[in-house]
DNA sequence: CTCTTGAATAAGAGCGTACTTAATATTAAT
DNA sequence: ATTAATATTAAGTACGCTCTTATTCAAGAG
């Protein structure tokens, strides 16, 4: 029995007619029925197949619409933010770790418009320095909502990071993220082993569970890193 | 006649399952056939769901092995870049552009290192300006390999950009992305209307089509850049 | 000549069944 | 005890059918 068609199959089908434009940017595809009778699959093979397309971006689908190629291609790019000491550990490194600083103390404005509050709180404050290979790697600038997560005043922050401990006990619902530049004053260049003035790739990251904030960090990290991604 | 239970349903029992700690990282979930049995629906809205779920970094599956709630949670997050006439204008700015030079030039050694060339090789190179609002947005270098793209010889890029012909033309495969902060030399502060010296996040990009390189452009962004994702 | 209403359309989703595949566990053979 | 063959398991995929829903288009009402 001849092999069946796969919805990969009618994926590589219809992106190389993509890429070779037979259909260009802004055409019309034909229906998934038509596809399916072309290709001698079933509907929903099609379907499949289509979804993928649509998610990274190659295709547009509306009902009754029809599908059609996305006038203006997109690069869809999608990375994950994990653990610090994973990244280092994964890139064959010796993580490290030091705890700099932990208080309890109003929220400034910045990490109350991360969070979208009106006004200032009591919050707990972890300042932390991860290393590579004995290196200063990202120093992280946290605010913890102790509203929200109570328990962290009971963790030991000198042997476990706070990043980790939030990853593993503290699950969010969505988070915003911010990638810039930034000149190392003089406190990051004395942390991070740097320059006075270097450009510094910096990440901040927010998280939330519900509309409860958990916590929000900054993270900047040392000259030279570059946040890669392949598509 | 009851509602029928959807994947998003299913989808988000599973989910606050895990965010309630019902299932905590590194645990097994039941197989698809007994959530299904159990919310009362077929197996394939249950698999429908997990995929997302996986596909989200939430969970993880594997054949046999059954699916487990990442034993280290990760942020995933995507972006879309497109063209930057876009960007601009869906932020509610005037988009302007300029070219600044174009030229025929053997590629330096980042260009080469970008598309894995091991010899220098003659390529297009077009510098130009995005303006939002008449100020200056980003600053793009970009090498178009004259080989894999022949047609862009004849492309007036004054008034057209590179930027936006390639994505309307020249379907790509597969894209290297990579975003990182740089201080800005004479040349990136007289052009972005900058301070000497200030940080400015840039964001590399490279195409290719099959093993065919495309382009690589170096898009230096003018201060304050931010790049902001939310999940 | 707009505006509303209703039919037509194409994608989205659900179900049940059957088969495939990757990974693990078990058993047999060395 | 170690390795190789085999069975089992749970996710992955395919199909055909049915029904739903968002959109569009066209006809009819104001």
């Amino acid at each position: 029995m001849a092999v069946r068609i796969t919805w990969q199959d009618v994926y590589d089908k219809i992106h190389k007619r993509i890429l070779d434009s037979s259909y260009a940017p802004g055409d019309k595809l034909p229906r998934d029925e038509d596809i399916a009778q072309e290709l001698g699959c079933a509907r929903s093979t099609v379907q499949r197949a289509m979804r993928e397309l649509s998610e990274e971006g190659i295709v547009e689908r509306r009902r009754k619409g029809g599908t059609h190629v996305r006038s203006y291609p997109v690069t869809r790019a999608t990375f994950d933010i994990s653990v610090t000491r994973h990244e280092v550990e994964s890139a064959g490194k010796v993580y490290s770790y030091q705890l700099i600083n932990r208080e309890i103390a109003k929220s400034p404005r910045n990490v109350m418009a991360a969070f979208g509050l009106t006004a200032p709180k009591d919050m707990l404050r972890i300042e932390a320095l991860h290393l590579s290979d004995r290196q200063p790697y990202i120093y992280e600038d946290r605010w913890v909502c102790t509203d929200t997560v109570p328990e962290i005043a009971n963790v030991d922050l000198q042997c476990e990071s706070a990043n980790e401990w939030l990853v593993l006990n503290r699950p969010y619902d969505h988070a915003d993220l911010r990638f810039y530049a930034q000149n190392a004053d003089a406190y990051h260049a004395d942390l991070l082993d740097a320059q006075l003035g270097v450009a510094l790739f910096v990440m901040e990251r927010t998280t939330w569970i519900g509309t409860a904030p958990i916590t929000t960090v900054k993270a900047v990290t040392s000259p030279g890193y570059q946040l890669i991604t392949r598509t």
